[in-house]
DNA sequence: AATGAATGAGGGTTCATTCAT
DNA sequence: CATGAATGAACCCTCATTCAT
């Protein structure tokens, strides 16, 4: 006779059965952690399928190789923060131009964008981008994606507030590089920039640049 | 025409003899070269011995162990770009507040120091730096020595130019950050901006701070 | 006659999938092999998997390290030796005092124990004890106990045998002395020392202490 | 001017030129030194070289190998030892037969061959011997000449003493087995045995065979 | 679909030996 | 004679991948 219980049974190492893409989710958050934990270089199938809870072969069913996996990985990351990013820009109806550039701030150097762990993860594909075609093609494209989208903003901006002066591309380029570059010191040197802190130096930056939509 | 002959000889291995310190300076840009071009996890003793020109167990020899050699090169890198801002901050003599400013920045984004390999091992150490303390500290401690060194210039140029509501310290991590990611920038999507259209933007970030001090 | 064709085929490395306990043995089995044959220092990972018909690997798979390997290798043999003297020393209800000591004497100078092999392990960790505080640990631990067996059951014969100046710890040292340095004799200089004759050597020693209980 | 004086010399690392047997003999004590505290196998030539106070370079150029130096010191060691037995048989006319059995036995085990430098040394090569026909041949030949020599001193003493049942050769066997024996438990397990222990086993060992010419 | 024992290429490191100095 | 920097084969071990279960 067979159990119709699965959760509540004494823990009996069974071989769960479940569907592909939940298989794939678990695999994907353990290997940002173990990236976060263990760096890169010593995140191995051992160590991300152990974290996962699952067996060795599993990660290699889903995924066929470790290489897939990481890119998967990257490229989970990345849709996440770009999504992210897109439903405030999109969220016309909702939120006036002042309001949606304080939820991007707030989005971008908010609680969830830069935990440890994922920042961790974005600057270890970004230390083998150098080297590696494919992670430096996921990278720069989602880095041209949103410079287009700030630089659109902007010029929404701009034309809204009558700024003069301004070019709007260099302004993407620059607020996202300074974005990039306070998460490197959050990563970095935490004890020297609070989250606060890297607020306020954004938060400045746009306000030279925009001083009657950003406080 | 044909050379003399001594060149064709069956290419007897030549053991020379050299100083340690010219060695040792031998395999850690070996290191620098290979860590631009395969990443750092690509980078194997054998890879760095064979760019360098040397057998195996010389790098052993000179730095004892692969961590070793790494740890050396991040701290010559970091050196070397060090004494590359202290050199400008310490002409006082020479250059005025206004003149130095702007060669810090011709410096930070000048062809030396943006080289793609400068660049990719900076961000390299950086990916591995949140699972290895040693790197964290190496990274951190010289990011925190320029932010002190920008922050004190910073003091003395609004002293100088009676710039008001500026915080010399926040506007120093600004300034540092926005550098970082610019190298960022033109390191993974270096199609999406010139070297020249980066330094564009730290000039831009500098003049709204300091008008009367950078065109 | 020639064979059915199944076995030409292009041989391909079948990778058989056994039990945890019986690999560790045939690991251990072919580590002992090599040791007698090649000498502790020059038995490798690579030698000893060769032996056992498995791969490098696999070795690591089971025991993590040569170093555990070998100490596991040791305490084996010296667990197989301490059972073998166990089961007769605890014989009581099936032999005599004089016929266990007979019996012990068969045992260690018998075909089994003075199998080149064996012996050869002995003397190879022993060579090394001196500078490895775990072998020495294991290998004194073993002695000690023998000794303690040997003293017991040599006071049991002293009593049954009423015996008189006969020191029962001063002989078991004795005793298993000369165990030792008939064993080495034979390992050394088998063509100086039969095992008939190593065993006629041992036997005078015990006739001498125990002429009523050894003939 | 040249100076007179060597050794007070504020230690000018100075390349000093010594007759080549001087060398070999330091080296060999080196050699030594090394088995007894890393083992044979952790004997490496930076051991034995820096344990010598000499450079890489000296051991090559005055054994030609590794293997060489091993074997010259095996040598050395066996035949210290050997003219030490001989030293003493050979002395009739000062010592008298049991004058003599006393001092072979306080030699055999007393403190300069029992030193634990010595004793590993020995133990070091009898474990290699059984896989190194080089190791084996020394020690077994150093093994026969003592069986030799103490066989023809026990035929003197049985003839002396008018001891009957007695074989000369088994006795000559059994006493340097338990010797060997002694030894390795005075390595193995130093707390479980002192000198003076080893010493008694030993003399009640010949007593017995002898009881008018050993006390 | 899931497992993990088995594999073996390739990593870092050691060390006997060579040879320019 | 003497040195020690340089070499590279061979060591131990890791780990992505495979495949019998």
């Amino acid at each position: 006779m067979f159990m119709a219980v699965t959760a509540s049974e004494p823990e009996r190492k069974r071989r769960k059965i479940r569907p592909r893409s939940e298989r794939r989710q678990q695999l994907i958050d353990a290997t940002i952690r173990c990236i976060a934990h263990y760096g890169l270089s010593s995140t191995t199938m051992q160590t991300v399928t152990r974290e996962a809870g699952l067996s060795l072969g599993t990660a290699n069913l889903h995924f066929d190789s470790k290489e897939n996996l990481l890119n998967e990985t990257l490229l989970f990351v990345t849709n996440e923060y770009n999504e992210g990013l897109l439903a405030i820009m999109n969220s016309e109806g909702i939120a006036s131009l002042a309001g949606r550039l304080s939820l991007l701030l707030d989005f971008q150097l908010g609680p969830s964008v830069t935990q440890r762990h994922k920042m961790a993860v974005w600057f270890a594909y970004y230390g083998e981008a150098g080297a590696r075609p494919v992670y430096q093609k996921i990278c720069s494209r989602r880095d041209r994606a949103a410079a287009q989208r700030f630089e659109a903003l902007f010029d929404s901006i701009i034309a809204d507030g009558g700024y003069e002066n301004v070019d709007a591309k260099q302004l993407a380029i620059g607020y996202l590089s300074l974005i990039d570059g306070l998460w490197l010191a959050l990563l970095i040197g935490p004890k020297d920039l609070s989250k606060a802190g890297a607020r306020a130096v954004a938060q400045a930056f746009l306000h030279q640049a925009f001083p009657r939509h950003m406080a």
